[in-house]
DNA sequence: TGGTTCCGATACTCGATAGTACCGTATATA
DNA sequence: TATATACGGTACTATCGAGTATCGGAACCA
């Protein structure tokens, strides 16, 4: 309630925070900063299981194997504990298998459909969802929580569609930038509101029955194939 | 954390809720009941504002002018005080405007867009975020969320559609109960996460570049009008 | 080796809040 | 009028969790 986030630290490696640059002799043990992602994966669990509010950092810090104190030499609250961890999520995503090029921008879609990346997007959507109760509080959580979770996936299908507009598949005049979001965004309140399954067979007839259809593609046009 | 909500008691009117039925002589002075609901909106307020784990049976209480004994006289917790008023908001919707027959889909969706519902809407998202936190310890609520602040709008969309299939205009394949989500799906993202603003050009574009599209009316084959 | 800082662990303080108890008052039945 | 209950308000209890302090031990540096 009366938290107050200022500024996420976001990392800043070697030295402590506050220390002004040069005043530290670096004496005795040094932080083992190689616990800070397992410290913040620890942290994106505890928020996806229990959300926000739910989650302690005594919880995080057993999760994690570490003392309550190692995690507040770290971070100066919970609240920043948590928006670091949700701005690292993005750093440390693997870019991935590169983008399949099928030639047609149903096969690159229906491509993109691979298990692993259905499950990937489930545990990030419960993280978006155990963040909601507190981006009122911090609106850059949103920003950052879109650039981690929703973003990606939606450069992906802007990318798919212009590679099939310069092919000449797919009208220029296509609003690309919209088209892109429905995918994201559908599957969103399908998850977390409706919960109902998002498996393979519903992100195709997304395919087959929004999306290319909306790009002027009609349905029975492309490769029977799932 | 450790609440439990097991059955939401949903307004049962006049004697109280665990008596066996008859054996209550109905002595002394009777409950207002005139006020539950004025004391179910300060909670929807409360819960818009705040969220659920930040919303205080005290601040309900000082919103509805009511003393927090009253709210624990009518409801045995705070959950399911905000579970009734949630399956509530659906019971007391007005049934609105009927629906508009412009002799086309477009012109249909078109008129649908009004200042108050676009301001309605955004008002119950609001909500429906606040919920979230709760949703994950209580299921049935997200169904009770669902039904009242989205289904409404899908059900509109789906006969707007069905519609437009008995008179031609569109073909009978289209998927409409997907196509009937994408509006509001993609509403409550760009709302929730976006943070953009969801104005009628939004809503228009979100007509003209995606769902005429993809029910097979290109954009551009209908009227200039806004 | 001795001083310094980190580590995990535990105990503590302190504020906030769900839920209860009780007050004087208002309103209903008998 | 007497009784019983609801009312708004307030004080209280009990719990829970953020953040702090401190411990013995380990790692690092001079």
């Amino acid at each position: 309630m009366t938290e107050r986030v200022e500024n996420a630290m976001t990392q800043l490696a070697p030295q402590d925070v506050d220390e002004t640059t040069d005043s530290a002799p670096k004496l005795g043990r040094k932080r083992d900063h190689t616990r800070d992602p397992e410290i913040l994966d620890a942290a994106l669990e505890v928020l996806a299981e229990t959300g926000y509010d739910g989650m302690t950092i005594d919880m995080v810090a057993a999760r994690a194997k570490a003392g309550k104190a190692t995690l507040y030499r770290r971070w100066p609250s919970k609240a920043e504990l948590v928006i670091d961890a949700v701005a690292c999520m993005k750093k440390n995503m693997h870019g991935g298998d590169p983008l399949p090029d099928t030639g047609t921008l149903r096969g690159d879609m229906i491509a993109m459909i691979k298990p692993h990346s259905i499950e990937d997007s489930e545990k990030k959507l419960q993280i978006m969802a155990g963040l909601m109760s507190m981006i009122s509080r911090a609106p850059e959580l949103a920003d950052a929580a879109n650039a981690a979770i929703v973003e990606p996936r939606a450069a992906i299908n802007r990318q798919l569609m212009r590679r099939a507009i310069d092919r000449g598949e797919i009208s220029a005049d296509c609003d690309v930038d919209t088209i892109a979001m429905i995918s994201p965004s559908m599957v969103a309140y399908r998850t977390l509101m409706l919960r109902k399954p998002v498996d393979r067979e519903y992100l195709v007839s997304l395919v087959d029955g929004v999306i290319l259809p909306a790009v002027g593609l009609g349905a029975r046009a492309s490769a029977p194939t799932g």
